[in-house]
RNA sequence: GUGCCCAUAGCUCAAUUGGAUAGAGCUUCUGACUUCGGAUCAGAAGGUUGCAGGUUCAAGUCCUGCUGGGCACACCA
């Protein structure tokens, strides 16, 4: 009795097909669905609305004849029912519900990973911020959604690289050397300003002094050197600084890909700038060359080499995501920022002209965040230096919080970031209804070992939960690894925030109502099995989110 | 002006990707343990899904046109 969620529904849908080729449906997918509502049973059928313009009849009298075809053991389905307007609805033996807490209790911390996505492989690219400056709450959001989402698809059997592209070539790397050059100057006494559209802020101060204070330790080279190799030190300890700070918040990259070393001192860059040419891509205007991009779908074209001879950002870029498609992977993925979505079309428009597939390039956007305080909008701008960094956030919430405020929303829709809320340990703060409930169940267990109470473990001691909240829980339970798939494949973790908030719902309405230490054992036992089942599953749901799971709070 | 995103309860957001009576939390009001953590639970109130059309068995979801808000439209990246 190996069953899980997978393969009921695949019996399932394969018994409702098998039933429709009889009276003639041809090739139709079956799909099984969990209703809305409760009370219309475990999974719902809606084929015999979709047939209903095929065969010619009404929806009800084609779900009749399904179900006079339909060919089920008694053991895993217990009833069908139909309903208006053609839905046929399904309700499971409850006795398959012991099984699978029985198999989600061995299984423990692996309990909710699957192969349903085995074989698939995904490069995601998130985070990918200038090494320039500090992290802000924008890029704080694209790592957590995007941290989660590779979480969720590993968990389901999909093997995910998760790579940050450093920027640390170009333009803006030459303006970051020279700021860094004054800034190291003005420490020495020589006044000098930051260029045009320069970087200024406090951290640019440390670093010039860190620099001066570890001169005698680095070559020669480094000591009264130009600019640009004091950039390229510099945004070294940027990138190191922007590890650091996401490794405290608990995500750590597969890959650092430097646009400096692995596409332009590679001669990668040149050699795409070469290929674009070779495929008749470009032509010339005005001292520059231009990639045809409108061709494909971009509303104008792009300069690919500035009339100064320099190649523009694009050619960079359009050689990263080549590299990337050469690398092997079925999916290329990447986490933008709201302010580069005008970007999204060029690239895509790029992949076209090279002969790409269009849909093995996806590009999800983290809308922005706007932080308040106590409802009151937290005034940022950039130009004062004046904004919330990544771990100034951190130091105020915590790691828990902002993980999970963070992907508590679709990426799609802009947040709001309430620091005070996020901080508050009320009822107020949806971080804490979750972990409490799993911590409510850790010391009841504690109190059942005082008592040498523990869980039953075995499918046929789980008879005693028969009461609706038990079997809510039981269904929830075997759904959990149907959620992680479904919100990784859709790259929408937001949705596991979801199940979450009403797994716990479901608990403390089942505690509300059911007294598990002084219930008869073998009730007592069975119950103690139940909400051991929910603990790792809220457990094992929070980890692929990058949140705790406290014991105590 | 052009393109992309957003618009759902007083507020913040969901809605299984086209499914059944649009759901949660917060806020407000009313109730619930001499007992396993009250950081909890139950109940009430709250809606013409921005507006107008269209597509079909079925539209918050898809298509068209408006309205309002955000972002982007450099030989910056």
């Amino acid at each position: 009795m190996n069953y899980d969620i997978f393969s009921l529904q695949k019996i399932l849908s394969e018994a409702f097909q098998k039933s429709a080729e009889k009276m003639g449906s041809g090739d139709t997918t079956v799909s099984i669905e969990k209703p809305k509502d409760k009370s219309h049973g475990d999974f719902s059928a809606p084929l015999a609305m979709v047939l209903a313009k095929k065969l010619k009849k009404p929806p009800l009298n084609i779900a009749q004849e399904i179900l006079q075809n339909l060919n089920i053991d008694p053991s895993i389905l217990l009833k069908a029912e139909i309903a208006a307007p053609g839905f046929i609805n399904l309700r499971l033996n409850p006795a398959l519900f012991g099984f699978i807490l029985q198999n989600a209790l061995s299984q423990d911390v692996n309990y909710g990973k699957s192969t349903q996505g085995k074989g698939e492989k995904i490069l995601l690219e998130f985070v990918s911020a200038n090494p320039t400056g500090p992290l802000n709450v924008v890029n704080a959001r694209a790592a957590a959604i995007g941290d989660s989402i590779a979480n969720l698809l590993s968990a389901s059997g999909t093997e995910v690289l998760r790579e940050y592209y450093v920027n640390d070539a170009g333009n803006q790397a030459r303006l970051f050397g020279e700021s860094l050059e004054a800034a190291i100057s003005r420490i020495r006494g020589v006044p000098k300003s930051a260029p045009e559209g320069g970087y200024q802020g406090a951290y640019m101060e440390d670093l010039a002094k860190t620099y001066l204070t570890q001169k005698d330790d680095l070559p020669d080279s480094h000591f009264n050197v130009t600019s640009k190799l004091l950039g390229e030190w510099g945004m070294d300890q940027v990138v190191q600084w922007h590890k650091e700070v996401l490794e405290k918040y608990g995500i750590l990259f597969d890959k650092w890909f430097s646009e400096r070393r692995e596409l332009h001192d590679s001669g990668l860059v040149a050699q795409t700038l070469e290929d674009l040419k070779r495929r008749g891509l470009t032509y010339d205007k005005d001292g520059a060359t231009w990639i045809k991009t409108s061709e494909h779908g971009a509303h104008k074209d792009e300069v690919l080499v500035k009339s100064n001879g320099l190649p523009a950002y694009i050619v960079a870029d359009i050689a990263y995501h080549l590299h990337k498609m050469d690398r092997g992977y079925d999916k290329v993925v990447n986490i933008m920022g709201p302010d580069h979505h005008g970007h999204i079309l060029s690239m895509k428009a790029a992949h076209l002209a090279l002969g790409f597939p269009p849909e093995k390039f996806e590009v999800l956007v983290a809308q922005q965040v706007n932080l308040l305080e106590g409802g009151e909008k937290v005034k940022m701008s950039k130009r004062e230096g004046k904004f919330v960094t990544m771990d100034e956030l951190l130091e105020k919430v915590g790691k828990d919080a902002a993980r999970f405020f963070f992907v508590m929303r679709s990426a799609n829709s802009h947040l709001d970031f309430d620091i005070e809320v996020a901080r508050k340990q009320t009822d107020e703060n949806p971080v804490f209804y979750i972990q409490y409930a799993h911590a409510r169940i850790c010391s009841l267990l504690r109190k059942c070992a005082e008592k040498g109470l523990t869980p039953f473990n075995r499918a046929e001691d789980f008879a005693p939960l028969n009461e609706p909240e038990s079997l809510l829980l039981l269904k929830e339970i075997m759904e959990y690894p149907q959620w992680v798939v479904d919100s990784g494949r859709a790259y929408e973790p937001h949705r596991m925030v979801v199940y979450l908030q009403n797994l716990a719902a479901d608990f403390h309405l089942f505690y509300s109502k059911h007294r598990i230490l002084d219930a008869p054992v073998e009730v007592a036992r069975a119950r103690l099995a139940l909400v051991l089942g929910v603990k790792n599953v809220i457990r094992n749901a929070l980890g692929l989110l990058g949140v705790s799971a406290p014991e105590q709070m």
